[in-house]
RNA sequence: GGUCCCAUCGUCUAGCGGCCUAGGAUACUGGCCUCUCACGCCAGAGACACGGGUUCGAGUCCCGUUGGGACCA
């Protein structure tokens, strides 16, 4: 690692799927590493062997390369390194910044509980610091924390942030079962791996006043920390899945893209002037600290849609198209990356906002209508409206398939009818469509072909001559 | 409960003492475009939590109140 270099980290738990939060977390220190031509490091914090899992592991990194958020370094896991930890909490023990605390849980519940009771703050008493016995009984590794004075945070977003020393109590670092506590793993591992500069949530803003005491103890110096708002629900608080949808995963699922989830991921707490729309480049010459906010933000769904709809808009159809056809599949439809579908998203673009809207709304180019919209057809497959398709079809033989021309015949068959634009243009987009609402006809019609087109019309004739119509 | 953080339209935000009659975006409403639905374009409604200071002047600085959140249990 070069000196100077500046070195971000995201340290997730396997013990759930990536969140919005975290997702959002990860993308800015990628941006700061990026924007600082440094080194961005992953490092999964497995320690809770009960709730961690393979799963959600698999799913944080998938999304995390969906995301498009590479890292350099990593991903180190936290269960590979115990020796380590257990090493340095050693080494202050033995230096006598740590010592020996022989509570049981149960005797630290009773404590807690008796401190409650009367009103005080339930606190270590510190009844094992002073203690010169080694009784043979399994012990916990305390921290000698300073009981007075006072511990300064200097946060890159909110400036200084005093604590006083008297309100923290000597943390365990060392479980009595040999097992690390968070706080000490944390602080030995974003040391070791010279973490420059630590961007998290805000609820660790409380935390860090206790591993900067670490960091002091253990010899090592502490990064700058940065700690970016939390991310809320709709009710203001910490968006959770009570929230509904908040994996990153599910909202891939849903036909979202990830150049819109990291754009508006990245406008959610940083803003630049009025820009709304930023390419990942931008946002990496872009992307400094202190356009962050200081105050929490709530996630809102309709602004991300928004935001999809405009890079489906925006991106190149045939890579729409590339990215539509899993969605297709799922539907039943698969279909290759041919001038159709590529002509067939381009009609679509500017109507779905999410690719699985895309999927469903573009679904009648390869499946001919299974039915007809029942208030449709009441309305527009009339006795006229049915005459019209007949004759419509016949001229149609004859027409050139391209929107012009069949526009052209459309006017002229519908106008010799006496039938009005809308009612004659509905009863055909009904026979080729199934439904009521679709892209412009005569891009469809050109799409679909002339066979595949006459085939529908005709189909639809017929329909509605079994069906009690008015067919001629 | 203790500690800490935060406070501009419903939501995301611009604003870093005079450029603010508070700007943009989204959502919403109306209109235009139009073969449907969208897209697009135009217009509208909508906010500085409250109270004290500081200052010639405060959304912007300070203090308090209120409200919200997070963490610790």
């Amino acid at each position: 690692m070069g000196l100077g270099e500046v070195r971000t980290r995201f340290a997730p738990s396997p013990t759930g799927y990536l969140h919005i939060g975290g997702a959002r977390t990860a993308l800015f220190n990628w941006l700061f590493a990026r924007h600082n031509r440094g080194k961005f490091i992953l490092r999964i914090e497995d320690t809770d062997r009960e709730r961690s899992r393979e799963e959600f592991l698999e799913d944080i990194l998938s999304s995390l390369r969906w995301l498009g958020l590479q890292w350099d370094e990593g991903p180190y896991f936290q269960s590979e390194r115990m020796d380590l930890y257990r090493e340095h909490a050693f080494r202050l023990l033995e230096e006598g910044k740590a010592y020996r605390c022989y509570c049981t849980p149960e005797e630290l519940e009773q404590m807690r509980k008796k401190a409650l009771q009367e009103g005080r703050k339930p606190k270590y008493d510190g009844r094992c610091r002073n203690r010169t016995d080694q009784p043979n009984r399994p012990f916990a590794i305390r921290f000698k924390a300073p009981i007075e004075g006072v511990t300064v945070v200097e946060d890159l977003l909110r400036g200084k942030v005093v604590f006083r020393n008297e309100e923290l109590d000597d943390l365990i670092i060392l479980r009595s079962d040999g097992t690390p506590t968070y706080n000490f793993c944390v602080v030995v591992d974003d040391a070791l791996m010279g973490i420059t500069h630590v961007i998290r949530g805000d609820d660790h803003l409380n935390n860090t006043p206790r591993q900067l005491l670490l960091y002091q103890a253990l010899g090592f110096d502490p990064p700058r920390f940065a700690h970016v708002p939390l991310i809320l629900g709709p009710d203001r608080t910490r968006l959770s899945k009570r929230h509904g949808a908040t994996s990153v995963s599910s909202y891939r699922e849903m036909g979202f893209l990830p150049e819109a989830m990291v754009n508006y991921l990245a406008r959610l707490g940083w803003s630049w002037g009025d820009q709304e729309i930023f390419s990942i480049d931008e946002l990496i010459e872009k992307f400094t600290l202190d356009n962050v906010s200081r105050s929490p933000a709530v996630f809102d769904p309709e602004k991300l849609l928004w935001l999809n709809s405009h890079y489906i808009k925006t991106l190149p159809p045939e890579e729409i198209a590339r990215r539509l056809q899993p969605f297709l599949e799922r539907r039943g439809i698969t279909v290759p990356l041919d001038e159709k579908l590529i002509e067939a998203v381009k009609t679509l673009q500017p109507r779905s906002r999410t690719l699985d809207e895309m999927a469903q709304q573009g679904l009648f180019y390869f499946l001919p209508p299974a039915s007809y919209d029942a208030s449709g057809t009441k309305k527009f497959f009339t006795e006229r409206g049915l005459e019209f398709l007949d004759r419509f079809r016949e001229r149609i033989k004859a027409t050139e398939f391209d929107p012009q021309q069949l526009e052209k015949a459309f006017r002229e068959v519908s106008e010799q009818r006496g039938l009005k634009t809308r009612d004659a243009a509905q009863a055909i987009r009904l026979s080729l469509t199934g439904g009521t609402v679709s892209p412009g006809l005569f891009e469809i019609m050109q799409i679909l072909g002339r066979e595949e087109c006459l085939r529908r019309i005709e189909k639809a004739l017929q329909w509605a001559k079994v069906s009690g119509g008015h067919a001629p």
